[in-house]
DNA sequence: TATGAATGAGTGTTCATTCAT
DNA sequence: TATGAATGAACACTCATTCAT
């Protein structure tokens, strides 16, 4: 059953690999700025500039090409987490927080509409197994970095976190602000507030 | 375009009102039962046991039907939550808080699926006045609450603070835990924390 | 699976018998007149004069279509041999033989090339039920015939002579011979020849 | 048009040769192992070991690939024929019979479910010259052989013999019997049986 | 000459919506 | 007013064939 989300091939160079590119930044494009339900195999060839065909020949479907864009925004998340993690192994407990938080929102400031629109597709598409041992690595470097710092259940805490965050970022997006230095500056709040550390 | 989101005839009484609700009820099955992918108009009237027919008599689509869905969903969140404000208003900040909290997940609790979804299916929807008007009146409530208690930036708190549970909330409907008991502890300390009164 | 080879409703008056009908009779003279490549829904649905969603409210899908059409033909080619075997069973062996071949050529010539394309559909479909059973019928009703008549190994001769005047009437029939009386006379030469009764 | 039914390039030796034969064999063990509806021209090319272009190269369409297996065939069992003609011009009727079946059944012993497979691709290609010249030449062995031993309208038997020795065959290797003896056997009594010689 | 990436017309099928009864 | 048969645009996906490399 995975086999449905997962590419075709994955080439590695020239033609191939520029064909199954421009699919996936086609469909991320057509997420964004023509909503879900214009998301039709035959757009995403047309704006790829690219023929049906050649879409099928890389991916099993439609779905796919979303699963690859999530597994591809996971596996950015948790490059720039584990980063951030370490960079906050030395940092006081406050500043740390806010490096964790800044690599989060990096990664929403990047493309924050894809981002938004990809997480709500992720809840429409049977999980494969690539995204979930990402997701769980992802909330696994955040439990980490808690029972480091002495934070008791640090699963559940990393839980609550994590979806705290995607809340009120999803909101903001949403809601147009693009205030992302004052949203920070929220979630930091929140966070310290919701672990009992609000000095 | 607002009408396409507006049921055709509101009929108050009678086997309209019965058809009606059936439809609704029977949309609101299928959303939670059979996933938003098997939400078809056929599909609504037949186990609504009304023909297509009658289904359009009263809706002008599927989008309206489920439109009607959400606004019937955030009437009763204006209803509890109005409640809860009143109640509040006698007690200290901290159980004043809880009853804002317990009147927010009371709606989840009663069909948290059925919630998750129209939440879902609310992002998707070109956003009709009435539902704008609700949703605006539940921020407004909570930042009344809040502005009462002399909290700063009533509004953006509200924002915020909404944006919390639901993202807490949801992602807990989502991992399938039940403890609601647990979820409003934590969310309760999530909320006093944000707003830097974990006293 | 065997659903999808089942019409989806078997309307039995009105509109519906017309339309359920007219696409039978569709895929029918498509199959004859412009060959099995051309069988597709959309054609069918064209030459029926109807939609094609109207098709398939009625077929699940395009075998299912050739599975009625096969079991139309299997029912009738039961109902005249059963009348035949009964006609036969107070005649001589050699005239009986005559009765049963002249049903069996009976079918053949309403419309030979309908048969024929059946016929080849029936070996690259998934066979159902029904039509199984109704071959396995055919068979028996042949044997019991053999068996009356004291031939030995009754089953073995009904498979053969079945296979045997299948084989030659197809011959004929794709040569574009005509002549069904002379066809007639060879067949009972080659059957009563197998049987070892040319008396 | 007879150009569309034949290879490209006939090349006698070499790597050419290989390439050709590695997709003609490609093709039969599709057709046998996988069925008709995987018959592809890049499934073809795949278990060849040769890519499309090489198969387009030798061959001006996948049509052409099964008219020449076809012919392959039908060029196999002329000479078996022949061979076979020869040998029971010596014998006397009955066992130059069972020579003539032997040599038939020969090849269906080989590869039976490609010879089917064949002989139903066969009814739906426009039949080539070389092909129709073959089944001719196959027809006028037999009936040769039948004129030889006084056989009257010998044309016509051969017509009718063949296609009788073609339905129980076929419906023999369908019915997945491989008693070919027994086959044989019963053939033969068809056989005489129909000449009217079952001494 | 061989390759295999690219093509796109064509196929089966669904589903929101209409309208004759 | 209620029905459900009919509609057909739109979608996912395939595959014979071409052609730049």
């Amino acid at each position: 059953m995975d086999t449905r989300l997962k590419p075709r091939k994955t080439p590695v160079q020239g033609r191939s690999k520029a064909t199954c590119d421009a699919v996936l930044e086609a469909a991320a494009r057509i997420l964004v700025e023509e909503g879900r339900s214009a998301l039709t195999t035959n757009r995403i060839a047309e704006r790829a500039g690219v023929s049906v065909g050649s879409l099928y020949q890389y991916f099993p479907g439609k779905e796919a090409i979303v699963a690859e864009l999530i597994r591809e925004m996971r596996r950015d998340m948790v490059v720039l987490l584990r980063r951030a993690v370490d960079a906050a192994a030395t940092q006081a407990f406050r500043p740390a927080v806010g490096t964790l938080l800044a690599a989060t929102l990096d990664h929403h400031t990047a493309r924050p509409e894809l981002a938004r629109a990809l997480e709500r597709e992720e809840e429409d598409l049977p999980i494969d197994m690539e995204t979930q041992v990402l997701k769980a690595e992802l909330r696994g470097l955040i439990a980490g970095f808690l029972r480091e710092r002495g934070v008791a259940d640090a699963e559940r805490c990393a839980f609550d976190l994590v979806a705290m965050c995607h809340g009120m970022a999803s909101a903001a997006v949403r809601a147009g602000q693009d205030d992302t230095e004052g949203l920070k500056a929220r979630l930091e709040r929140a966070v310290l507030g919701y672990l009992g550390r609000p000095e």
